[in-house]
DNA sequence: CAAAGTCTTCAAAGATTTTTGAAGACTTTG
DNA sequence: CAAAGTCTTCAAAAATCTTTGAAGACTTTG
């Protein structure tokens, strides 16, 4: 088995590129790299070397866009946390609200712009693209839950 | 008509919470918004009152993700650029090289962790949708481009 | 091929974002 | 209900990213 350590800080180095700060992304990382069912935040604090408030701040972000959740754990005075199923679906859902303030940008664009322009031309296809996307991801997405779902369920 | 100058800053703002700088994002809403069929540098950086280092910047950036090309304009020292047809597409599609980053992350981390551990059940499930998006999304986009030449085309 | 004009580069300044760590809020337990 | 333990907050420090502007490379033209 190769180094566990350095695939889980490439994989937060990828996470991190697309957009979460490096902290959270070595939280996430970390996360999916433990070998417990769920993991506590100064043990994410003591294993990354980081502080405990960055580790409260990563922890309030994933679970505030559902990437990860609290993970019960009786007996312990730790809350322990743990990635939840389908997140990154849901990671790719959430980026459908990006798409979506593209479309809303260009649909206001076009309305500045007024008909018949240069302007009004470029944004017209900018908005039917993101139009176009913005209806069909979720579509793409829920193709792969059903997909997932034959695969191991039945 | 609504005010251009503001539609064009709010995408600016969109287009940075995506990722683009700045500077780059106001370039390329600039180009969006612009009246004629193409901008020159030093033009860019008068209406957006920036330097002409950062518009040069701009310039090879959006360049080379093939968002904007070089515009004929006989009888001009300057160069023009403008806007590249379906450059919106072309902006989605470079997003498929981080789901591919994300996916090879996974990967390598499959091989890391080893078979039958709680981490690499986690991230099978990963790379498993990762490469489904992988997959599926140039497709999703071809199927854009087809309906647009239906419609415009013919 | 010199001169004028245009574009790019890059080190330093500036702006922004991220992290830390200590204070204090909250929660559990004896 | 006090005390111990845990988590969150937030101002200041650190790190990072962005922009500037001037130097110089490149290109066109007379």
């Amino acid at each position: 088995m190769a180094d566990t350590t350095e695939a889980a800080e490439h994989l937060a180095l990828v996470l991190a590129q697309g957009g979460l700060q490096k902290a959270t992304a070595r939280v996430l990382a970390a996360f999916m790299f433990a070998d417990e069912d769920s993991v506590t935040a100064p043990d994410l604090a003591e294993r990354l070397g980081i502080s405990s408030g960055s580790v409260s701040g990563a922890i309030k972000m994933l679970s505030t866009v559902g990437l990860i959740e609290r993970a019960p754990a009786p007996g312990s005075r730790r809350e322990h946390y743990r990635v939840r199923e389908g997140a990154w679906a849901t990671l790719m859902s959430a980026q459908n609200g990006m798409v979506q303030a593209m479309f809303k940008a260009a649909d206001r664009g076009i309305e500045a712009a007024g008909p018949d322009s240069p302007a009004a031309r470029r944004l017209e296809e900018m908005r039917d693209f993101y139009g176009f996307m913005f209806r069909e991801m979720p579509a793409l997405i829920e193709r792969w839950r059903t997909g997932r779902d034959r695969r191991s369920g039945a």
